[in-house]
This record gives structure tokens, sequence and C-alpha cells, in this order.
DNA sequence: TTGAAAGCGCTAACAG
DNA sequence: CTGTTAGCGCTTTCAA
């Protein structure tokens, strides 16, 4: 018959363990390991020894109990298949160990009911977040800053520290681009509604384009996905534009999968430049153009101003950080051709709408 | 001069307070929650009520420490940025939240040591692990096996429970895929030599290859990664090949990228096939003919498998599991052509080591 | 510099 | 069914 196994089978060796074995008080040990000044430099050392040899590991659950210190940090992100978020991701986690923090990756599962409950569990657990999450509304945001110190990443927040690409000036450059090219009718191919960076690049768009005096047009909303640009390539065949700005890769390249199989040629019929650069870009055909940002950096860059605000116990970053986007142009993107395209669906064509001679 | 800040400027509410406001003892209110059978239906819904107005919580941290509950998973991958992961943690996740527990997610960033120092920090905190991490050594997932159950994914070691893709059958149909277009000799771009994966892959593609009749060649060792199928395709180009499967999508998307760089046309002058089916595969070019693995299954069945055994106390898994791949056929895969490929290496060509009018 | 003691918030025996 | 009482392992006053 077996034995009824004890509660706990072999627990780990406590500082108890540790401070019989050397002969002092258990607050001597653990002196010994948090505030090693205040000991004698002897004991000390040899409370060390003793505590390798017993293979002493200080319990992190114990510990945090009396003092809050979990050395935990939390990242929601809205969706963890997201390229987007990858090098995010990778960013925040290097900065996150480098302060000797762990990063616990939250994901919303673009939901925003399991956003809040796996916010709900993570939240007493981490001493600092870093939000990356489109979905969640700013009173929201602003609940869960009261209670942890937070830094808002990719979209800005009154009052609350916050890091962002330098969306106006990434989109002035692909609007340059294109008008360079000689497009004079531009269309945003929208991301979802709610999104505060979708309001924001098409702002910016429309600034750029009167700036330069080309027309602009919007398309959507869509999704934030591949099926999402797909969508938009029915729209877009609906009403055709020689060149298209899109609300991120992902739209971009699931629009340009779209169109290709309509039968457009890329990017002779229609050029597309996306938004961040993602994972993909680089391999889609034709290659994104696309303005990048700084994905890795705005992950460090976050937890480490996060890191300031929990050490100077006050918000460091009074306005929002903003990150510079730099324009990548590969291959979806050439020159306007005038010529009307054969692609375009037979209902737009004889809608007559615009006139293939005519010069606008 | 500012008031100095109370060491927790307003705590939450705590079991105590509840049970003062209630007129009942505090391990009531535990009760309560923890086992509302055995406690007065009508003082259990009063205490909840109570609580709720108060705003009460249960502190994790608090009830972790005398039970060792934490509500936590650990799921080790070893590289964030590396798409394959990517499906696998959404259904890791899934499965986790399903039966109450948070994932956190833990990046090895592709080196043991980071591995770990965070496993160290994690392990203590959380009541299970799942690793999906091929640098770790057997020894070392032993030792981690010991402190907490654990689930291995994507590699077996022996007396530990696994979750792997059905590789011998996803290669087997991949030989057979190349074999029927005609293709009479295989290379295998191999990844990196320590892989437990790359092990099986290289084994059974030469089992398959015997059995069928196909003759097999191996390259490589090559980093996992897009690089790694760059460094692939220079390879390749010394030593031609009709057609080619590579350790995996990332290689293999970055060899077709180099090869096209070099003027091959794909996949005329080189059929590829990759494995695993991630995030890209679909929309590189020309896009790739893969075995896909079950990716999002893979997580959550190695996560429900978890639960099982934390659950009984014991491994349910006494055999490796295994999850079905299946091939996706796309354009990266055609008839080999009868044809000395223009785009093979000066130096490779002169060799004169194999004919190119021979029929071998 | 060190020891003793109180307590972080919760749970789980054990009585009643 | 409910109250009382010890802790979980660590930190942190307060004395010595």
């Amino acid at each position: 018959m077996e034995e009824k196994p004890a509660r706990q089978a072999r627990t780990q060796p406590t500082i108890y363990d540790v401070a019989l074995a050397c002969g002092v008080a258990p607050s001597t040990v653990s002196r010994a390991f948090s505030r090693p000044g205040r000991v004698n430099a002897e004991t000390a050392e040899r409370i060390r020894t003793v505590a390798a040899e017993l293979g002493y590991r200080t319990n992190p659950l114990a510990r945090a109990l009396p003092t809050g210190k979990t050395d935990l940090l939390a990242l929601v992100i809205a969706d963890a298949t997201n390229p987007f978020f990858f090098e995010i991701i990778r960013g925040a986690e290097e900065a996150a160990s480098e302060g000797g923090y762990t990063m616990l990756v939250v994901d919303a599962q673009e939901s925003v009911e399991a956003e809040r409950q796996a916010l709900n569990r993570t939240l007493p657990l981490v001493e600092g977040l870093v939000l990356a999450t489109s979905r969640m509304s700013d009173s929201a945001i602003r609940v869960a800053a009261k209670q942890r110190p937070t830094v808002v990443l990719n979209r800005v927040v009154t009052d609350l520290p916050s890091v962002v690409t330098d969306n106006p000036r990434g989109m002035r450059r692909a609007v340059e681009h294109l008008a360079e090219l000689g497009h004079t009718t531009l269309t945003y191919v929208a991301g979802p509604e709610a999104s505060w960076v979708d309001g924001m690049r098409w702002r910016s768009m429309r600034e750029a384009a009167f700036e330069l005096d080309i027309k602009v047009r919007r398309l959507g909303p869509f999704a934030p996905t591949l099926a999402g640009g797909l969508a938009a390539a029915e729209k877009l065949r609906q009403q055709p534009s020689s060149a298209a700005i899109a609300y991120n890769d992902l739209v971009a390249i699931g629009m340009m999968r779209g169109l290709a199989r309509m039968g457009a040629r890329l990017p002779e019929d229609v050029s597309v430049v996306g938004f961040d650069n993602i994972f993909g870009s680089d391999f889609c055909t034709p290659p994104l153009t696309t303005v990048a940002a700084p994905l890795r950096r705005l992950g460090s860059f976050a937890v480490r101003a996060l890191l300031d605000q929990m050490a100077t116990r006050a918000p460091v970053l009074v306005r929002p950080a903003l990150l510079p986007a730099q324009l990548v142009v590969r291959g979806s993107t050439t020159r306007k051709v005038r010529r009307s395209s054969a692609w375009v669906s037979a209902s737009r064509a004889t809608a007559g709408r615009t006139d293939p001679s005519g010069t606008a």
C-alpha cells in the first residue's frame, strides 16, 4: 500500500534552515540577501555559502507578500498572433530583464472580455503595466493606471505616459513618396474604427495630402488582418485608385493578394504602402513599401519609461514620446501609369464617374 | 513640503474588512469564496454582496503562499520572434484560460543563459510547465520537470509527457509528393544540429526516400531563420538539386529569396518544401508547399495534458502524443524539368561531377 | 551589527 | 455550520 504523500513532498529549504545551519537569526539571513551592507561581511559570506550548499532559493511569493515586490511586469497586447507585436514583445522583454524584471505577456485575444479577465488576473501580481491594446477604452485604461504604474504603447491617453510612433511624419513621407511617383489621388484603406492609431493615420494623411495638393479618399473600416485586406481589395475594385495607403502591413498584404487574384498587376495597377514593417512585409509579392515603426525600440522604450516611473514614483513622461518612423521603399510602389485597368469590375467601369481620357 | 506617503497609499480591502462588515469570522469569508458549499447559503450570499460593495478582491499572492496555488502556468519558447510559436502560444493560452489558469510566456531568446535565468525566475511562481524550447538539454528539462509538472512540446524526452507533430508521416507525404513530380534526388536543408526535430526530420526523410527509391543528400546545418535560408541558397548553388526539403518554413522562405536573387526561377529550377505552415508561408513567392503542423492544437493539447497531469498528480501521457501533420501543396513545388540551370555557380558548373546530358 | 517579534492576507486544521 | 488558532516564508520595525 502506498504511503499517502505529505502535503508538500519535500519543500525547499527556507531562511530558517539556513539560519539554523549558520547559528544566526533568520532575520540576519534575510538581511544578508537584501541588505548585505548591514551585516558583518564575514557572517554574510558564511551565510551565502551555507545557503548555496543547502540549495536555498528565496521564495518570491513569500517575499512579495509583505513587500509587494513581485519583479513582474505585464505587457498587454491586443492579439498574440499579430506579427506587429513580435518585435515589441522582444524589445520589452529585453528591457525588463535588464531591469531585473520578468515580463508577463498578456494576450487580449482581440476580445474586450478576455482582456478584462486576463488583466484582472494579472494586475495584482505585477508591479507595472505596459498597455499595447487598441480595443481598450480610455477610461478602462485610466482605471488600470490607477492601480499600477502604467505606460501606454501606440496610442495617446491624456495625462498618461505614452510611447508612439511618429505617425504624422511617417505618413507625410509616404504621401510624398507617392506624390513623387505621379499619383494624384490616394486611397486610405482604413483599419478598425475604434483604433486610436487609425484615426491618427487618417488625419495625418489628410493633412499631408492637403499640403501637397493631393486628393484623398477613404475606404473602410476593415479588420486589421489579412482577411480585412482581402475585403478591402473587393472594395477597391469597385472604386479603383492608382495608389493606396493601408492602415497597416497586414491589411496591405491581404489587399495585394486579393488584387492579384482578381487579375490586377502589381504594382503597375495599384501602388500600395503599408505601415509597421512587420515580419513578412519583405518577402510578400511584391515586397511591400512601408512606413517602418521602430518596433523593438518601441517595446524597450516603453518598459524603460515604466521602470523610471516606478523608481521615481511619478510619471516621467509628461508628454507622449514620439519615436521616429522610416519609409522603407520596396517593390509595391511605382510610377503612375495612365491606362484604364483591366481588373476593374464591370459595374464600376460602366459607372462612368471618371473619364479614362480626362486630365482631371 | 510633501507628506511622506504611507507605505501603501490605500490598500485593498481584505478578508478582515469584509468579515467586520458582515459580523462573521474571517475564516467564514474565506470559505464563502473557496468552499461555498460549506457555509450557510444566506450568509454566503450576504458576504458576497458586502464584498462586492467594498470592492474586495482576493489577493492572489496571499492565497498562493499557504496553498501554492498561483493559477499560473509557464510556456517556455525558444524565440518569441519566430512565427512558429505564434499559434502555439494562442492555443496554449486558450486552453489555459479555459482551465482557469493564466499563461506566462517565457522567451528563451535563443540563448541558453537567458533561458536558464528566466526559467529560474518563473519556476517558483508557476504550477506547471510547457517546454517548447529546442536548445535546452534533456537533462536540464528533467531537472525542471522534477520541480513542477511538465509537458514537453515538439520533442520527445524519455519518460516525460510530450506532444509532437507526426513528422515521419508528414515527411513521408512530402517525399511522395516530390517523387510524384518526377524528382529523383532530394536535398535536405538542415536546421540546428542540436535540434531534436531536425534529427527526426532528417531520419524520416531518409527512411521515406529509401522506401520510395529516391536519393537524398543533406546540406547544413543552418540557423532556423530567414538568414539561415539565405546561407543555404548559397550552398545549394554549389551543389544544385531539382528539389529540396527544408528544416522549416523560415529556412525555406529565406532560401527561396536567396535563390531568386541569384537568378533562379522558382519553382522550375528548384522545388522547395517547408515545414510548419507558419504565418507568411502562404504569401511568400512562390507560395510555399509545406508540411503543416497543427500549431494551435499543439499548444492547446499540451496545456490540457499538463492540466490533466496536475489534476491526477501523475503523468497521463505515457507515450508521446502524435498530432497529425498535413501536406499543403502550393506553388513552390513543380514537376522536374530536365535542363541545366542557368543560375548554378560557374565553379560548380565546371566541376563536372554531373553531366548535364547524362541520364544518371 | 544582531536578535526578537510582529505581521503581510489568506487557508486549513481543530474545536465548538 | 462557524469561530479560533496556527502557520505559509519573508521583511521590518524595535531593542539590545
